[in-house]
DNA sequence: CGGCTTTGACCGGCGC
DNA sequence: GCGCCGGTCAAAGCCG
């Protein structure tokens, strides 16, 4: 703001001082002149005071809506499961781990203006500049489409196993990847897409993770750097099924397991496992979005922004490796990792990283930033969402726990508080139904991702198989 | 007995 | 070419 302190030059009268220099009286008046200025100045800054207050009650307001709506969502669906415990603000300050989507102010800090205004105005400007982005998991194809349905890092990777399906090739899952990766340079690329992995970080004191899926292990190996053996497990659910996911403790942090997943399910899965798979595909689709995004605008070295109440960390560390992966090599394809283990702050973070040879895949640092003291969404009994649902995740709710109770625990630390029905229900499914569900918080989350994609982030989720998966649009 | 885990062997990529 | 390392295979054993 233009500070306007005029100094008068003009002569003032002598009256009290009569033996003052004519300097000193000239200084007088411009302070005269310099407290009417400031006066004024104070006036404008009084009202843009009454702006900004204007503007964060208006934000406040859509933020309580949409607390309200996210807890009806909540509390539909604990009244439809009447054996799910509901989640008291007591039992939610004990429990650590438990993590709540914190979309939008703080409630702890409901007044930090400058952010909450300047994000207002960041999303408008991305909304209004087509953005075109998605995090819902398409649940409204039909049943045949879902043999490709989940983790579908890359759509041109599910018409490429569709095709071999329908070509009735059966090969064996590492067949079908040796198989992918051979031949020129569209495959080349496909095969670049097919690798993405996403890997997620999570406490958990079992051995690996209940996502829903049901797994054998195959090999386990000591990894260089990590005295903890990294397990090699194979997707059963489908007896060709590509599927493979590794799970590693973490070497500094023996509590933290990081578990990889890599391929595409080539048969449909429980809902729960659709949760899963679908947020790791978000986050894969983001990642090989990237590949042809710019870094415009973001900063070089690691950044962390709030835009509205997402902790957005952008960094580039396409050869830097994150300082919490530190005993992990780099991995030879693209790695998104969602980090759910940060428990002072609760934090969602998802980052890619690790790029073997070029940076041909901009690495992203996201941080999804949860309140603890926030109410956990939980997901509806009957998955009924307002983009609808598909009739096997209806018909297959039961079968879910009616097979061998795997002894997998996912997200543990949160669900070892739930377990009744509510714990067979990945927390990444109630983020992902939170999300789109509401066309609110769809646009929050796509201000937030998009300005760290960028313009053509959103064109480029697009061209990844006409909105499949992470790529649909958001209206 | 079927499915799973364990574990040593094997293979291929990569760097030197 | 050689060694290292990650990933996979497959035989053996375990378990319900």
């Amino acid at each position: 703001m233009e500070a306007r302190l005029n100094i008068s030059s003009s002569g003032g009268a002598f009256k009290e001082e009569p033996a003052c220099l004519e300097e000193n009286c000239s200084t007088e008046a411009s302070k005269e002149d310099e407290l009417e200025s400031a006066k004024a100045e104070m006036r404008e800054v009084r009202e843009e005071n009454t702006r900004l207050k204007m503007m964060l009650e208006q934000i406040e307001k859509e933020y309580k809506s949409l607390q309200r709506h996210f807890i009806d969502i909540f509390q539909q669906g604990t009244k439809k499961k009447s054996n799910i415990p509901v989640i008291t603000p007591d039992e939610r300050i004990k429990e650590p781990e438990l993590v709540s989507l914190r979309l939008g102010l703080s409630p702890s800090e409901p007044h930090k203006d400058d952010n909450t205004n300047s994000s207002t105005i960041i999303r408008d400007q991305q909304l209004n500049s087509g953005l075109k982005l998605g995090l819902d998991y398409n649940l409204r194809r039909s049943k045949s489409d879902l043999m490709e349905l989940v983790s579908d890092t890359s759509p041109e990777n599910s018409i490429e196993e569709r095709k071999k399906e329908e070509a009735g090739e059966t090969r064996p899952p590492s067949k079908v990847l040796t198989t992918a990766e051979s031949g020129d340079d569209e495959q080349s690329q496909l095969s670049r897409v097919k690798r993405a992995r996403v890997s997620v970080r999570a406490r958990c004191d079992t051995p690996t993770m209940n996502d829903g899926c049901q797994w054998r292990k195959y090999g386990q190996k000591i990894a260089k750097g990590n005295p903890c053996p990294r397990a090699y497990y194979r997707c059963t659910m489908a007896p060709a099924c590509p599927v493979r996911k590794q799970v590693q403790r973490c070497a500094e942090d023996m509590s933290v397991l990081i578990t990889t997943y890599e391929g595409t399910h080539n048969h449909p899965l429980p809902i729960s496992a659709t949760a899963v798979a679908s947020t790791t595909s978000a986050a894969a689709s983001m990642l090989l979005s990237g590949s042809s995004t710019t870094q415009i605008g973001l900063q070089s070295s690691d950044t962390t922004s709030q835009i509205h109440g997402l902790n957005v960390n952008l960094s580039e560390n396409s050869r830097t490796r994150p300082l919490y992966l530190p005993n992990l090599p780099l991995p030879a394809f693209p790695t998104v990792t969602l980090d759910l283990t940060t428990s002072s702050s609760t934090q969602f973070n998802l980052f890619s990283s690790s790029f073997q040879s070029t940076a041909s895949f901009p690495s992203r640092n996201l941080s999804f930033s949860f309140s603890e003291s926030n109410i956990l969404p939980t997901s509806r009994a009957d998955g009924s969402l307002s983009h609808g649902t598909i009739p096997y995740n209806k018909t297959h709710i039961g079968s879910l726990n009616l097979g061998r109770p795997s002894p997998e625990q996912f997200y543990q630390p949160y669900f070892e508080n739930n377990q009744q029905a509510s714990s067979q229900q990945p927390l990444t499914e109630t983020l992902t139904k939170a999300i789109t569900s509401d066309p609110s918080f769809r646009s929050v989350v796509a201000a937030a991702i998009s300005s760290m994609v960028g313009r053509d982030g959103g064109e480029t989720q697009g061209n990844h198989g006409g909105g499949e998966s992470f790529g649909k649009n958001f209206k």
